[in-house]
RNA sequence: CGGGGCGUAGCGCAGCUUGGUAGCGCGUCUGGUUCGGGACCAGAAGGUCGGAGGUUCAAAUCCUCUCGCCCCGACCA
């Protein structure tokens, strides 16, 4: 008979391992070298078709399914509706917003028999925005928010990690339109909530988290987190504030005031006659210790930046170069050169075209940028020291030579720099230490342009300093402001009848990788260990022999109607195997069914993450112990 | 895209240097003995050696081209 009552309480799903396909192996294909691709592989959930192509295999699929339920969920929670696009995108789609050719080689394209050609979508910006310009035609619309899941494309340039970086992989993506971007109904107000949404989501998933700041999108400020799980396997670094909330990404972390020098930026006496030093083919910071015996940190590296600008925003800026410099142990930060800059593009400078400029790239010094017109020396405050504070005695520091394969010793800033542009130097800026320091010509800024360490200190919380550790990225919330409403001509009547750009957000989940992400996080040497949410069966029962199978359905009927997923072991095999393949596959909680407990009307009660040997659980009580475990 | 490496049975590998009728372990199948942490014995099935061309009486092996895959880097939500 058919339920048709809404309130149907779920019944839990009940399988029997002899009527799916669980391939478990004892030794995983060579390519996988991560713990989720190993592991997924070793136990049956996943197995590759091609480069970054997998299948998804019963286990997986549940998985899959059960993250996207709690996507779903939370995202119908937050006013979220759900819709799917296709993912067979025409080119054409991409006219205004050019992203076919920012993405480059990125966006998978297949060319039909017409020889049309079309994109498999990578994200939905540009038909999530078509629609909505169809679909949206007055401001008594908004705020909407739109999302879908789906298998995206994206041609990686190199696949990796199994299933955490793949050519297909499933993702959720959502997509908000608002008329303002504070007040009711704002931008801001969307992204809170989606904000709170993600953390319940990745919370619900039973994943250990961390939410970063990331690169600020074009509104500014903090406008763009990414979700982050914690696992030392991770590609990525962040840093965190153990006194504070703040986290963020490499990109993004800023670093606290920096003491300032006591003699002031750039102060201090040179440390011996300026020597240079045959170094042949040592462009790098490393190469060069390794010769010369001079720690990185005694060294000025120095990059050079062109500036990707408009005729306009050089006739105002007058910037075409950006010559960055750190200490040799530190990486130039791209985004904060950026912003201390003041220009929206920057990338390397071409060799070719520095060199005809006179900057030796690999052994360039900061003494280049002198004199040069157009060219913005930008010194991070931990290289632009003079005089050695903690050793008391003038800074040693060794450059580039500006000559192909020479490198110098004892170079000293107000030395060597001359008067240009150091004069124009405000020399004792100590009363700001957290400003940058702008020389009076505009030829060099002294200002934060590294990527941020552990050890450095905290942005938000004097005292403290920052300690790293490392994540996968499953989500990112972003916004986007009015870039592809703009490109695509998406503008609405307000209520004063002024056209107006919509304000769009983005919200992105990835399923598939969420679900590798956690085996990274959670996986012992006997195999993986889910968290009760995701897992794809919340117990598994083990028979021992075949006259156990009454028992085990009695109690895999009892456990389904209370709503837990049961996965029966019935295959003909030794206990041993049974026993491996259940830790194996990850399962939270193990019931063995055997004669030695069934002598005393109990079966022995496992949960997979426990280390301590099995222990017997009488039959009456052995559903509620479950439901009680799982529960916790 | 640069550098390195690998394609031989479902999975893991040997054989290639020095050409001569393709092998091992795991898994699978049959029979038997076993049965509480990946059992043992006996037997069996399963491979156009990634593909194409070339050299040779003869190619997994040598040569050329090609396709696929992995790792490091560049790049990357």
């Amino acid at each position: 008979m058919a339920n048709h009552s809404f309130t149907a309480p779920s019944t839990g799903a009940i399988q029997l391992w002899s009527g799916t396909i669980i391939p478990t192996t004892r030794d995983a294909p060579t390519d996988a070298e991560s713990p989720s691709h190993i592991l997924l592989s070793r136990s049956g959930y996943v197995r590759k078709l091609g480069a970054g192509i997998y299948d998804y295999l019963p286990l997986a699929t549940r998985v899959l399914r059960k993250i996207s339920q709690i996507v779903r969920q939370e995202m119908d929670a937050a006013g979220s509706s759900e819709l799917l696009l296709p993912a067979l995108l025409p080119i054409e789609l991409y006219a205004g917003t050019k992203r076919d050719l920012d993405y480059g080689d990125l966006l998978f394209k297949v060319t039909d028999r017409k020889q049309g050609i079309y994109a498999l979508g990578p994200t939905h910006e540009e038909p999530i925005t078509e629609l909505a310009k169809a679909a949206i035609t007055s401001y008594k619309q908004l705020p909407v928010s739109l999302y879908q899941i789906q298998t995206k494309f994206r041609d990686e340039a190199r696949p990796r990690s199994g299933i955490l970086r793949g050519r297909e992989f499933i993702m959720k993506d959502a997509y908000s339109f608002h008329l303002d971007i504070d007040g009711p109904g704002g931008l801001n107000e969307t992204y809170d909530k989606m904000f709170a949404a993600y953390t319940s989501i990745f919370n619900r998933c039973g994943l250990d988290f961390t939410a970063v700041e990331a690169e600020a999108g074009p509104i500014g400020g903090s406008a763009s987190h990414e979700f982050m799980v914690n696992a030392d396997s991770g590609e990525d670094t962040i840093l965190k504030c153990p006194a504070s909330n703040y986290a963020a990404n490499v990109e993004k972390c800023e670093i606290g005031p920096r003491p300032a020098p006591s003699k002031g930026y750039f102060a201090g006496d040179p440390s011996g006659a300026l020597d240079e030093v045959h170094t042949p083919n040592c462009p790098g910071i490393e190469e060069v210790a390794k010769l010369t015996k001079v720690k990185p940190q005694n060294m000025l590296k120095s990059v050079l930046f062109a500036v990707r600008s408009s005729p306009e925003d050089l006739a105002k800026s007058g910037q075409e170069y950006i010559l960055a410099v750190v200490r040799g142990d530190h990486d130039v930060n791209e985004g904060k050169v950026r912003q201390a800059a003041s220009v929206k593009s920057i990338e390397l400078a071409d060799p070719a075209k520095a060199a005809a400029l006179g900057f030796a790239i690999g052994f360039i010094s900061p003494r280049a940028a002198v004199g040069k017109k157009g060219v913005l020396l930008l010194v991070d405050r931990d290289a632009a020291l003079g005089y050695d504070d903690a050793a008391n005695k003038p800074r040693f520091w060794m450059t580039g030579a500006d000559k192909k394969d020479y490198h110098a010793k004892h170079f000293n800033w107000q030395r060597d720099l001359g008067t240009d542009p150091l004069a124009a130097t405000p020399h004792n800026p100590t009363t700001h230490p957290a400003g940058n320091l702008k020389a009076t010509n505009n030829n060099l800024i002294v200002a934060d342009v590294r990527n941020a360490l552990a050890g450095d200190p905290s942005p938000r919380a004097t005292g403290s300093t920052l300690i790293t550790g490392r994540g996968i990225e499953v989500g990112h919330i972003f916004k986007l402001g009015t870039k592809y409403s703009d490109a695509m001509g998406m503008s609405i009547l307000d209520d004063k009848q002024t056209k107006r750009s919509v304000i769009m957000g983005c919200y992105g989940i990835g399923v598939s990788r969420t679900m590798a992400a956690s085996v990274e996080q959670n996986h012992d040497p006997d195999g993986i260990i889910w968290p009760t949410p995701i897992a794809p069966y919340h117990v598994i029962i083990t028979t021992l022999s075949p006259s156990h199978m009454t028992v085990a359905r009695d109690l895999a009927t009892q456990l389904s109607t209370l709503g837990v997923d049961v996965l029966i072991d019935d295959r003909d095999e030794r206990p041993g195997v049974k026993f491996k393949d259940a830790d194996l596959i990850g399962i939270p909680i193990r019931l063995t069914i055997g004669d030695k407990a069934l002598a005393e009307h109990a079966v022995e009660f496992k949960p997979r993450k426990s280390k301590d040997k099995p222990v017997n659980v009488p039959l009456t009580q052995v559903v509620a112990r479950t439901i009680e475990t799982l529960s916790t």
